[in-house]
DNA sequence: ACCTGAACACCGTTCAAGT
DNA sequence: ACCTGAACACCGTTCAAGT
């Protein structure tokens, strides 16, 4: 049967998701696909493109969201946490495909963002800069998050008590100073 | 004559200003050194703690600082900018060594970030959260800013007048939203 | 159009054996 | 104590040649 791009990430996330990110080779994807290595190269320029790809599948749960901006923020948020969560080494991949501009679902968020600092009343110009400040946050906090979570999972159950209280609570803080911060730059309060 | 940590450490730092973090491998350097690979083995347990020590070198210029603690925040911050924007892929690779808890330098960033937060007074078990949220951050503003510089010194000199006009004014204005947001959480103002 | 086979130029890490 | 040599088990990418 021919290759589709659609199965290749498909695939691709499987072997994400059982294996993590330091096992997802072109190779080891290929050899699971049952197709030589080359085969991936009809399909995909390089390995950052189809990293890309999955990306974009693992960010497919977060949408559109309404309401007051603070909120709009809180959900997008929430939302891209979940999803990075949700997959094995998620934040590290979404955060290598977002720096390396290879995720059209990163771009999307970052729009909606800035949409949403923009009717928090600040500038248009900086509405991006402020978006952008709100994905680094959650990329970093994430990832940190994550490695945590698999590190202990893997057996490793050391005074995680003392650390773990509440990541819903301690994500929420960080976000809000930023929330706080945006607030502080309105030009007009709604 | 015998390899030192500090001649290791000295020469990668080198590999790193000249070719890259992709061309920083432990077979590269060695034979940058006039050693055999296996000789890094007897200096450091693996990859990510001599990249650790390389994240530590690069570091060393950010020192403490002393004055009110918004100043104190905002001066540490453009100091570990700058330092990340000193070498080749700066930014990128303190990156990869703070999430992986090899960089003794990062934890006194942090240290010194979350006592400002605490001065600020944010209570003493979110002062360390404000601080991290700091911190990705800078980290995540600076590797953006490092990668489009690399690319557009490569040649592709697009349109950056749009783009890359003021990042001191932008890096500024991220970092003002979490001091803001800093201090709405106050206990008690300053 | 889509894929194979084989090659090119690499990796990180280990470890017996040498000095 | 410190390092070599050689091996193990891999990488990403290219490209002539096949179907």
């Amino acid at each position: 049967m021919q290759l589709s791009k659609h199965d290749v990430v498909d695939v691709a996330t499987s072997v994400l998701d059982n294996y993590g990110i330091a096992d997802l080779s072109m190779r080891r994807l290929a050899r699971e696909l049952n197709v030589s290595p080359g085969a991936l190269y009809w399909h995909f320029e390089n390995k950052q493109q189809l990293l890309g790809a999955v990306a974009d599948r693992i960010l497919t749960p977060v949408g559109e969201v309404t309401g007051p901006w603070r909120d709009r923020i809180r959900q997008t948020c929430a939302q891209l946490r979940d999803a990075l969560l949700s997959h094995t080494d998620g934040a590290e991949l979404v955060s290598a495909s977002f720096a390396a501009g290879q995720s059209e679902a990163m771009t999307g968020v970052l729009n909606r963002l800035g949409a949403a600092a923009g009717d928090a009343g600040v500038a248009s110009g900086q509405a991006e800069l402020a978006a952008r400040s709100v994905i680094y946050y959650v990329l970093g906090f994430t990832a940190d998050e994550q490695s945590r979570l698999q590190w202990d999972a893997a057996g490793a159950d050391v005074a995680q008590t003392v650390w773990a209280e509440e990541p819903d609570t301690r994500f929420a803080f960080g976000l809000q100073l930023l929330i706080d911060g945006i607030a502080a730059h309105s030009h007009a309060e709604a």
